[in-house]
DNA sequence: AACTGGTTCAACCGCGTCTGA
DNA sequence: ATCAGACGCGGTTGAACCAGT
């Protein structure tokens, strides 16, 4: 006996969203907000959708100043970090990267970062598959280590971040890196994530002193 | 050109938490 | 204090696209 769900399935629209439906969506919540609940939007606003659709609609795509692809290095540091210190918590690394919703990092994540560290400090099986390297790395702890020099990054709990915030830039150290003939990306990511040179004291400094009370203001 | 396997990412699902009556 | 409905989240899925053969 599961639990009810949230609208019924047979009269509501499913799969992509054309672009009738986002218009209507965008035009309506411009105009009325959420109107305090998604529950009932799709009925107010015309659409043969569920609510949670319409929402994950708006936040994933259709709300302003979102950034779709192209995740630069000092994002790269911010996503790396902190899943190192919080694990999964995508919402809380999504609120730390402006104009990235929670769902494009961890697809980034699972698609794309995972296997670049995991390529970048394992070079020997840099042809291994992706189903056999995502294995590996499911396999291996989560603490991944971290640069000393991340500490120097200042994070904002989400109303208190702008919507245009600049990402707070990576150390020089870590963004002009061209070292052990491997492109810029991995080459900054060996750099940066130096599985055998990890100082433990650097690592509980940071967690005390910025994630730690950062973390439990999201707590819920 | 056709097929196949890999990759990407939008969307869905179900559960835990929150909130207001 | 309790409970039902709504919200928010992380995990998962599958269609579309891409690259190699």
């Amino acid at each position: 006996m599961g639990r009810a769900p949230c609208c019924d399935k047979t009269k509501v629209k499913r799969g992509p969203w054309s672009p009738e439906e986002d218009t209507t969506l965008r035009n309506f919540v411009q105009k009325h907000g959420t109107s305090g609940s998604w529950i009932s939007l799709p009925q107010k606003a015309g659409l043969k959708r569920c609510g949670k659709s319409c929402r994950l609609r708006w936040l994933n795509y259709l709300r302003p100043n979102i950034k779709h692809g192209g995740f630069t290095h000092e994002e790269d540091t911010i996503i790396l970090t902190l899943y190192h210190n919080i694990g999964s918590r995508w919402s809380v690394i999504a609120s730390q990267l402006p104009g990235r919703t929670d769902n494009d990092v961890k697809n980034y994540w699972n698609t794309k970062l995972k296997k670049k560290l995991f390529v970048a400090n394992h070079p020997t099986t840099a042809t291994a598959t992706t189903e056999g390297i995502n294995s590996k790395i499911d396999s291996m702890s989560p603490y991944f280590p971290v640069d000393a020099e991340i500490l120097d990054h200042q994070f904002l709990p989400p109303d208190e971040m702008p919507d245009c915030a600049p990402i707070p830039s990576a150390p020089a150290s870590l963004s002009n890196i061209h070292a052990n003939g491997l492109y810029e990306d991995d080459a900054f990511l060996v750099e940066s994530m130096p599985y055998d040179a990890f100082d433990f004291q650097d690592k509980f400094s940071y967690q005390s002193n910025y994630l730690e009370p950062m973390y439990q203001s999201y707590t819920y």
